[in-house]
DNA sequence: CTTTCTGCAAACGATTTGCAGCAGC
DNA sequence: GCTGCTGCAAATCGTTTGCAGAAAG
């Protein structure tokens, strides 16, 4: 949580703007191939200001690179899939019935425990089509 | 996975001990700190060998520090409980009901993407008790 | 004995940061 | 014009690895 003193410019605009158009979270290196002008550090400080902005949420995946996406206020609850071998991540919708059962588990948890319980992250981890195609690895 | 030409030496047997009566998922600081006798770097070769053994898990946090756990063919099924502020993670049972809705959500994802899905994590974000008791940060 | 571990120090790769000039407001 | 952003290169930090000697079987 930070300043707001924060300026909209060129290169947060083309960010978010490749996070909504992908629709699923991205790697740095996926950013910067969709956004060719920005440097590399630029990318990283900004997606740490959109973060402190409450704009831009990470993800931690199966491999060693973050990933970002937009924060749910802008794009709304869901849940990931995450392929185990390339890594790459999806957004898939999370059901009603699931939310109830994960809502019910927090409570539990809490009771338990003295946390306080205010978000939850399902992933769903397999293999993509592409990658089960290829064979394994 | 690997080789099975693994030898099981003091620091391994030491490794699994310090994980087994954590019952939660340790950082590697914290193994070390809980076996001062082995090195750093051993520690990350023997995680490493037992994770290719099938014995112990890398867990993904909210920080950028890996963990590690005891399989689940050791420890049996379970979920997390993640504290934003300081990175511990607990162990919490996973609820036969929450479980079934898991089994549906992995169904429909795979009907409608390809992937085949053969596990998941269910991780609750919240603030420990120490860390709300501290004042956030 | 042979093969796998261990410790140490150097190497790595992802991410962060200091600095000087440029851009938003 | 003042303040925050950008690019560049150097620094940091978690993690990995090469090598020579010690330990497991």
């Amino acid at each position: 949580m930070a300043q707001v003193e924060q300026r909209y410019t060129r290169a947060r605009r083309a960010l978010v703007e490749t996070l909504v158009s992908a629709g699923r979270p991205l790697s740095i290196a996926e950013i910067l191939a969709a956004t060719p002008a920005i440097t590399q550090s630029s990318t990283y400080r900004n997606v740490t200001a959109l973060i402190d902005a409450g704009a831009v949420r990470r993800v931690a995946g199966t491999d060693n690179h973050s990933r970002f996406e937009l924060a749910e206020d802008l794009s709304g609850h869901h849940h990931h899939l995450i392929c185990q071998t390339c890594g790459h991540v999806l957004d898939i919708a999370a059901s009603p019935w699931l939310e109830r059962a994960l809502a019910e588990a927090a409570r539990v948890a809490e009771e338990d425990t003295g946390f306080s319980v205010d978000d939850h992250r399902v992933d769903l981890v397999g293999t993509c089509s592409q990658c089960r195609r290829d064979g394994h690895r």
